[in-house]
This record gives C-alpha cells, structure tokens and sequence, in this order.
DNA sequence: AATGAATGAGTATTCATTCAT
DNA sequence: GATGAATGAATACTCATTCAT
C-alpha cells in the first residue's frame, strides 16, 4: 500500500524545509550567481532533482526566499505603528534587530539577503517588491523621527535623511556580523540611536 | 616600421588602464561572479584577447583590484597616525569616506568592491589580505578612539566595540547609496560620529 | 480481505488496456522523444510507478505498440490473399485505410505511429521488425498488382514502383490527416487507385 | 597581428554553413528533439560552444532551418503563377519535387523536414509561418485545378480535395525515400498525376 | 497492487580561456 | 600587440527509473 497523504504531506513539507535552510544560507553567503542547485542540494543532504519537485526554478526558491524577507520588514514596519512614544518605538526597532542579528543565524541570514540583494541588479519582481517595502519602511521611519522632532525629544535635521542613516547603521552591522562571524561585538543599542536623540 | 619600445609600453599601460577601470566599475556593480570578461573587454572597447595579454586570468585581474583596494585601506589606515586630535582625526576620515560613497566615481567603486567582498568567501589570497587589512584598521581606530577617551573628549565604551560600529555606519553608508543611487541622502559628519563625542 | 486472483487479474488487464490506450495517443501525437512517462500515466489516471509494474520501460512499452502494429500490418498483408478480384482487393484495402485514417480513432493513431517510426532512426528491435513488415506489404502488394496486370485490368508499368506509389499516397494522407485534423478532407478512393486501374 | 575581416567573415561562414548541413541532416532525421546540439556540433566537426556563436540557441537554429523552407515553398507557390497551361504547370512542378526527393541530399531532407513539423506541435512562430505558407500553397494549386478543370483538359471533383490528396502523394513519396534510402524507386510523373487528367 | 517522493544521468547553454592569424 | 573564432568545463533543468511504504 502506498504512503498515507498524511505521510507524504509531513516528508514534502520536511524536505521543503531543508531546502529553504539550505538556500537561505548559501545564498546569503555566496550570493545567487554563485550558489549552484548542487550546493543546495548537498547542504540539504538531497538529490539535485528534488529541489526541482519543490520549486520551479533556482529563480523561484530565490524568489520565495525573498519573498519571506518581503514578510519580515513589513512586520517591522508595522510595529511602527504602536501606542508607545516615538523614542520607545525606535529603541525596542533597534533594539530587536541588533539582537536579531548577534543571536540567530538564521535573522543574520535574512539580514545578508537583503544586503546583496540591495546590490543586485532587479532581476525578479519580488526584489522590486523588497525594494519598494524597504523604501516604505525608511519613509515611514522617517514620519516617526519627524513626530519624535515636534515632541521635542528628537534632534532637529532633515527626518529622511536621519531615517536612512538609521537603516544603514543596522545594515552595516548586519554586514560586520557577516564578516567578523564569532568575533563580532554587537553595538549598544544606545550608541546606535545616539545621533537621533537629544 | 615598428613602433619603439616606449611607444609600445605606453599604449599598454594605457590599455591596463581601460581594463582596470572597466572592471573596477563592473566588479563594484554586479559582483565578481556576474561579471565577465566580455563585459570587461567590451566596456574598455578592446577584445576579450587582449585582456589575458595583460592579465592571467579573471581572478588575477579581480585580485589586482582586491590589492590596490587594500593598498587604499593602508594609506587610510596610516592617515590616523597624524599630528591632530583624535576628534579632528576621525571627524576628517568620516568626511572623507563619506564624499567619497557620495561622489559616485572611483572612490565609491572601491568601496562597493570591498563592500561585496566583504560578503564574499574567501575565494583568493588578496581577499584574505583584505580582510586583514580592514581588521587592522578597526584595531588602529580603536587605539585612537581610546587615545580620545584618555583626553575626555570621547564618550565611555568598549574602544573596539566602538570602532566596529564606526566601520558599520561607513559600510551600511555605501550599501545604501547602492540601493538608492541618485536618490541617495549623504549623512551628515556630526550625525555619524555623534555617538563618539560628547 | 485481499481480492481474490481473478479480481486481481481482470483490474491488472484493465490497468495495462488504460496504459495502451494513453500511450498509443500520445506517442502517435507526439512521438517517443516528447512523450513523457508521466503524460502517459496521468492520461491514463494512473501513478507513474503503476506503469513500471506493467512494463519494464519506455521502450518496451513503445515496442509492445510497435508490435501490436506490426500485428495489423499482417493482417493487412493477408487481407491481400483473397478469392476476390485483384482490382477488388486493392481497392477494399484503399477503402479501408482511407476510412481509418478519416475516422481519427485507434486506426488513426496506429496510422500515425507507424508514420513516425518509418522516419526514426532504427533504436528497438520492434521497429526493425515492423519496417521488415512494411516492405514485405509493399513485396506482396506489387505481386497482387502483377497479377492484375496480367489480368489486363491494371496498367503497365514496374509492379514494385507502383506498390511504393500507393503506399506512399496512403502515407501520405495519414500525414495530411494529422496536419490538417479537422479540415482534413479524405480523397476519393477511385481518386487514390487511378494511377494503377485501366 | 589579427585576421583580416574578410578571413573572419569567410570563417564565419564557412563554419555557419557546416552548422546549417549538419542540423538539417540530423532534425530531419531524427527530429527536434531527439536531436542534440552535441549530435549537431560532432556531426559539424566542431566545438558544442560555436554553435552558440552563431546561432541563440537549438530552437534558433531550428527556426532558420525552417524559415528556408518556408522559402523553398513560397517559390514553389510562385512557379504556380506561370503563362504555362495548368497540365503544363502541374507536371512540371511534380516532376522537379520528385526528382529532388530522388537525387537530391538537401531536398529531400527539406521535404522530411517539413514532414515532421507538420506533425509537431507548433512551438516556434516559424512553424506556424510554415503551415500557414503550406496551407497557401494547398489553396494556390486548387485554383490551378480549377482553371484546369474549366479547360476541359482536368477531371472533375472538388479542387480543394484533389489539391490535397497531390500533395499528400508528394509528402509520402518523400517519406518512402526517406524509408527506404537506397532501395527507393521514383514514381513516374505522370502516375502520380494520373488522377488529376483526363 | 498502488502511490508518489526521491534519485541521478543526460541535455541546453554560458563563459573563462586558448590559439591561429 | 591585437583580434575574435574556437574550445570545453561547468551549471540549470528534465525525466526515466527506483523504492519506501
């Protein structure tokens, strides 16, 4: 007698999952021009052609990964809408991500992903769609600086161009990680947000 | 009748010239992996040929660029050593990072080069090299931000911790003037240093 | 409780007829190369591994249909020894052939996968056999025409070239049927045997 | 110093016209897919890589191949437009297709060529040109017939129909060369015209 | 007997590198 | 020195076939 459906729902989804750790890894590692299926089927522990009964194409598991991203800043982005004050909003942010990327390895991943898909050249639609939720994030941080400078508890200047800062101070760090690995420090959260409030 | 010596190793320094600048640009853009040599040869208006007269191979060339941009790192490493303050030091090595990434010609291309790199895995020796040189940096800056914390004029803090985040800021910088090309807003110097000073 | 053997027999059977059947439509429409194991299988709403419990491979099962075909060939050629007149005979079989083509049905797609097999390349047993079967049709078809032109009824002429003649216009119409399909328009049968009658 | 442009360009052609009787061989033979750059390139005496050089990819090559035989027909409809009388004309065009199929390397695999694509599925607009040209010329010589007809000189019937089943004869007789190579024998013209006159 | 997940060999295509001129 | 035609190794993807259940 063949498999239940229960019982190939639980290995499908569980090979899923393995290629998506795989990937996830690699790609943020060495990029998507360089990872090969191979790499990711080997680091899955499975055969080159199974990657192929999950996804379409290298394009669309890439894709489905950046779509995962595309879900996590927009999370981030609604947790700027909060009942807390504008300097308690931007701490908890910074707060979250500096420890999201010191700890997990798989947040410091995503976190890679984004930073080379930054660079690359806009090849699918979901990085498009990570580039505009990306710009909607900075624009919204910067709506957030803005009510924190007419509440007087944030430093005057130009409230995008402070957002943008921001952002590229966790990017960086995220990158630092990238590179420094275990002897990474993470910054204080303080030190972080010094340049925003007064 | 034949050309003379001189004539002939001026037109192939001039040459060597066209493929180093071609390829810096493409490298910095699209990554080593995405890049290739008929991008290279066809933006420096020679044929794929002659580059292999001028360069071993692909990683050869890639690898001379990882060189001069640690050479680059060097001289700004040695530019802490001066005779001015600690402040007026980094206030003046931020400045000039900063209008380098914002400048958009060969300064910001050596810094989107090691900005991949930095990503990258250690493929070739230079890379390793690099990757030392930017350790050695942060070390350097770290004695000096101490040096800064000695005579008062710098907040308290791990020095190193501090260096790093300094770096990130830098690096997360020209990351973002990637992602935003002309829509990119430079930070201001006060603003990427304030969590140095007090 | 387990089936008993007959049950078990007669579902086996009807497996393998649902096999054929799919197969045969598929391979005369598409031929050997663009048929896929799992076209077959989900035309015949069946599992891909159920086809191995029935046939070794591809192969054999294309070979078990080149058979089945070579079987009909025969029967064709035996249809030729007959107590009827040679001008009968022959234009029976016309009759017959042209139907089948006309009438799209399994006739039709052992048309078309003989008509596809006689321009491949020699792979299987099976096909050198049903070739050697075509020509001896082709051997006995022009014995048949002799004797009608002994008979005074057939025109002159090489009872072997006129053979290849008529087996070609059949040939020939099988591929028209297949290209036009619905727009297809059957000759006349006096129209097909005009060359060869007084 | 480099080849001159004109030895380039002789190369280039050289090696494109090696390409071009290689693929025409072998897809007729063996059909799209069956056939494989690497049976092509071996088949040409030359590199898998250059024929990518000089063609986009399998289904370019397949495309142009079926482009000029979309020629090939569009001058056969032409040579239908003659001061000639239609039984002239008739004859005239059977007896050059079956001669090329006869003697004729290149034609005759044209002919199979286009014998296959008509069984095929229309993937490449080319195709679609093809059949389309096809059905033209069906239209064009049904006229002829018509006229034919009108001059007392053709035997009456639907033009349409007996247009098809001419050419139908031509197709299969193209097949049986195919078939049987050496062992083919060349119908006479004027059995293969013989339904068509009075 | 039946299922469909898993495997891996084979194919189209790209691109670094070589070589005749 | 310079060119670009030619090579072939590497990679994404497909599909016949196997196997655990």
């Amino acid at each position: 007698m063949a498999r239940t459906k229960e019982q190939n729902e639980r290995l499908s989804l569980a090979t899923r999952e393995k290629i998506y750790t795989a990937a996830l890894s690699l790609f943020a590692q060495k990029g998507f021009a360089l990872t090969t299926i191979k790499d990711i089927s080997r680091t899955a522990n499975i055969s080159t052609g199974l990657v192929y009964r999950h996804f379409h194409s290298k394009e669309d598991l890439f894709g489905r990964l950046v779509e995962k991203a595309v879900h996590e800043i927009k999370s981030v982005a609604e947790s700027l809408h909060t009942e807390a004050s504008p300097k308690e909003t931007v701490t908890e942010l910074v707060k979250k991500m500096i420890t999201g990327i010191q700890s997990s390895e798989e947040v410091s991943h995503y976190f890679l992903l984004v930073a080379r898909i930054l660079l690359e050249d806009e090849g699918l639609p979901q990085i498009r769609e990570l580039k505009q939720t990306d710009l909607m994030l900075f624009q919204q941080m910067a709506e957030l600086i803005e009510r924190g400078q007419q509440q007087g508890v944030f430093r005057e200047g130009d409230p995008y161009q402070l957002s943008l800062l921001l952002f590229a101070i966790i990017q960086g760090t995220a990158d630092m990680k990238m590179f420094l690995g275990e002897k990474f420090v993470a910054p204080d959260v303080q030190d972080v947000t010094a340049f925003l409030f007064k």
